[in-house]
DNA sequence: GTAGGGCTATGA
DNA sequence: TCATAGCCCTAC
């Protein structure tokens, strides 16, 4: 803590994003002068040079608060100096107010989230400028990059939601997870064109109904992004009289079928004989020789556990040992038994049924890879049953899985949530007061291992934050280190621990996503208590 | 015959 | 459009 001229002290280092976010909220006053968030060294709010004023003042956008703003700040310090000749006012910075809602006298008492976390899962508005922070795909920045506002724009307001698909969770966190995912995860409209659905209909003309798969990889046709999935909902809705002939038995399913087509087939949506023959279809679509699907009833389910129980895992044996087991094949049993009795199957050392998400191409990025790291997760999920005697599908039927699903991409840090609550993009204050904030728990792993890394190297002895190895330039994989890693997820806070705080006071300090920019812009620096500081993100950018 | 894992019908 | 679960394919 160095001292300024007129004695008081200022603080040792330029003010970064955090100080400003850190200031004392106007409605509610901090009772404790805030700390550094990365070294605890406290700081006086009030302790900002003169010059660190103007300065500040320079770089506010000139509108009419900003003038009034100027204005005041020279009002005071003339009258200041003209009446006790103090140095108070001048001082106290006048920095751009933090935004108060308004009519919110009921509401001072709000909850403020802790500043420190609130943004690190989300990137700086022109995360574009910086270095890719990306688990396993850092971005080439060449010196000649040049990143469109439009690329900006598109970062800041995706819908990807990858960072909240994340299945290694407590309970207690899943609830603030899904109110997130509910606020943003909102696919766009992918409506099918004309083209695409003359090419289904070609498909199933050419290979029968239900054979969705070998039309979708048929390379005579084309789609836009779609799964099997989506071929057989296009297909129902295009020509709901052949897919599937309502069960016979019940006229009211046969109402609603129909009632859900027309409720959301659009005129044109329907093909009729005249449509079909203009693409050339003349002959009746092939019927699926898949069989009917037949719920199990308690009977079955009963007749089979005890089958078991006797049998073991001789699905045949069981079969033809129970009668009302008779219109199933073994594999029937073996899949009954496997879903409804996760706990039993996995305790005869079997391995739990796979979980299927199909995608298409460019939501999952890579159909191959997220094949094979499912294979992988349903094996060390399948040795985590076997361990634990835990049915993992029943203790998590609501989870997407971690690598089929957007979990398993990498963090991206472009992919932000469309506010920025603390960097100037506005916030939705509503959505504040009702939904929680979440983290990415990648940084939580990096914040533990720099810990431990800290701890452990004497080099750095006077527990200053070593930023991570600059030769990586990759954020640890958060996934899979975070669920193996036990010591971590029981020395750092929950999910649930951080967004319930309740003592305003309280700040969980971890490392600024800042302090890791400066250690792989290769800022020598980095290793001391140096920040970049607005004017230095500017600079660089 | 069984296990692993993918495909897709069904209904919301 | 999606989640669920019944059905299916393939390797061993």
């Amino acid at each position: 803590m160095a001292s300024n001229p007129q004695g008081k002290d200022v603080q040792a280092y330029p003010p970064t994003s955090l100080d400003f976010i850190n200031r004392p909220n106007p409605v509610e006053p901090l009772a404790a002068p805030p700390k550094h968030p990365l070294h605890g060294a406290s700081h006086l709010h009030s302790a900002y040079t003169h010059d660190l004023r103007r300065l500040l003042l320079d770089r506010v956008p000139r509108d009419a608060a900003g003038e009034a703003a100027a204005k005041r700040l020279r009002s005071e310090d003339e009258g200041s100096s003209r009446s006790n000749g103090t140095s108070q006012a001048r001082d106290l910075p006048s920095l751009p107010r933090l935004p108060v809602r308004s009519g919110s006298g009921s509401k001072a008492s709000r909850r403020r989230l802790p500043p420190t976390l609130s943004g690190l899962h989300q990137p700086p508005p022109d995360a574009g400028l910086l270095p890719s922070i990306s688990v396993q795909h850092p971005r080439q920045q060449t010196p000649d990059a040049q990143v469109s506002p439009s690329e900006v724009k598109v970062a800041g307001t995706s819908n990807d939601t990858s960072y909240l698909e994340r299945n290694d969770c407590s309970e207690a966190e899943k609830p603030a997870l899904s109110a997130v995912k509910s606020r943003s995860k909102k696919p766009a409209k992918n409506k099918w064109s004309e083209q695409e659905t003359a090419d289904l209909l070609k498909g199933v003309a050419k290979f029968g109904i239900g054979s969705w798969s070998k039309i979708l990889k048929c390379e005579e046709f084309s789609f836009n992004r779609r799964t099997a999935l989506d071929l057989k909902d296009r297909f129902r809705v295009c020509c709901p009289e052949h897919y599937r002939k309502p069960k016979a038995q019940s006229q009211s399913q046969h109402d609603n079928i129909e009632g859900s087509v027309n409720k959301y087939a659009k005129p044109n949506d329907r093909k009729g004989a005249s449509d079909l023959a203009r693409l050339g279809i003349e002959q009746p679509f092939q019927k699926s020789t898949r069989r009917s699907r037949h719920g199990y009833t308690k009977e079955q389910d009963d007749a089979l556990y005890r089958g078991f129980l006797e049998h073991g895992k001789s699905w045949a044996a069981i079969q033809k040992d129970e009668k009302v087991l008779a219109e199933r094949t073994p594999t029937d049993l073996r899949d009954r038994f496997r879903l409804k009795y996760p706990k039993e199957y996995a305790a005869a050392g079997l391995a739990p049924r796979p979980e299927v998400f199909p995608q298409p191409p460019d939501r999952g990025s890579q159909a191959a890879d997220t094949r094979d790291s499912s294979a992988n997760r349903d094996k060390s999920t399948s040795e985590a049953t076997a361990n634990t005697d835990v049915p993992v599908r029943s203790e998590q039927p609501h989870l997407q899985p971690a690598d089929s699903s957007p979990a398993s991409r990498p963090y991206d840090p472009h992919v932000s949530l469309p506010n920025d609550v603390f960097l100037g993009i506005p916030a939705d204050d509503e959505d504040m007061d009702t939904e929680p904030l979440t983290l990415d728990r990648g940084i939580l792993d990096w914040a533990f291992e720099t810990t431990k890394l800290n701890n452990q190297e004497s080099s750095n002895s006077r527990g200053e934050y070593a930023p991570p190895p600059r030769a990586s330039g990759t954020m640890p994989a958060s996934s899979s280190s975070f669920s193996n890693t036990g010591n971590a997820s029981a020395l750092l806070p929950s999910l649930a621990t951080i967004t319930a705080v309740s003592d305003d006071s309280e700040q969980l300090e971890l490392p600024s996503l800042m302090q890791y920019f400066s250690s792989i812009e290769g800022d020598s620096r980095s290793g001391g208590n140096s920040f970049l500081s607005f004017e230095e993100l500017l600079s660089q950018s």
